[in-house]
DNA sequence: TGTTTATATAAACAGTATGTGATACTCGGA
DNA sequence: TCCGAGTATCACATACTGTTTATATAAACA
């Protein structure tokens, strides 16, 4: 699964979120999204972790998910490059960048 | 439109990253996805307009698209907070962050 | 061993997204 | 004023996503 379709889904970033403060059971991620049933929030973690955005381990009859390192880094670095565009001070730049390349 | 699912799709991430050089037409635009119809094109635009991640204006029976200042900023400053789980030097700080709050 | 708890998977369905061909709109020029 | 170029919209088919209910799996425990 895509990482950019993986965080297109608003509860799946409320997940991520939840991650962010360390580990969490399936359960406790589920009391995240009270308005989803269990296997819903199961599902997308699932998606999450085919997504390489989080791992999970047993622990007994728990699932304890965290965020997998490096996993939105290339969102990250996607998005970054666009940072020229709200950043004021380089809009000199920017306007210099374009009209050499004739955009 | 949301801007994460708007930026989802890896067809309108070719049509960003090709408005990032400067302004382009929809004709110029088009020629960047081969694989895609006029129409095709022309609603991936109308999404990334209605996103606020692009703007058009007329010139003559052309239409001139650029790019929105600022449109990709939440974009970027969600996957920003997740920067020390991919930043090796700031593990440690990540793991007593953790601790602190019984992650 | 039977039951409860925690979680994942399966099946089905509604809603939405994406793509195509056809068509409408609009501007510039002969 | 008619025509062609550039672009958007319409109508429709298809595929995918997110959700639910029902069920399976597996560990804990009495």
């Amino acid at each position: 699964m895509d990482v950019f379709v993986a965080v297109a889904e608003p509860n799946r970033r409320v997940l991520l979120d939840a991650l962010a403060g360390g580990e969490r059971t399936a359960g406790e991620l589920a009391a995240a999204l009270p308005d989803l049933t269990q296997p819903a929030v199961s599902h997308h973690l699932r998606v999450l972790r085919e997504a390489g955005l989080v791992a999970v381990r047993a622990d007994g009859q728990r699932r304890v998910y965290r965020l997998e390192p490096g996993g939105l880094e290339a969102v990250y670095l996607w998005a970054a490059r666009y940072r020229r565009f709200w950043s004021a001070h380089l809009d000199a730049l920017q306007r210099f960048l374009e009209d050499r390349q004739g955009g």
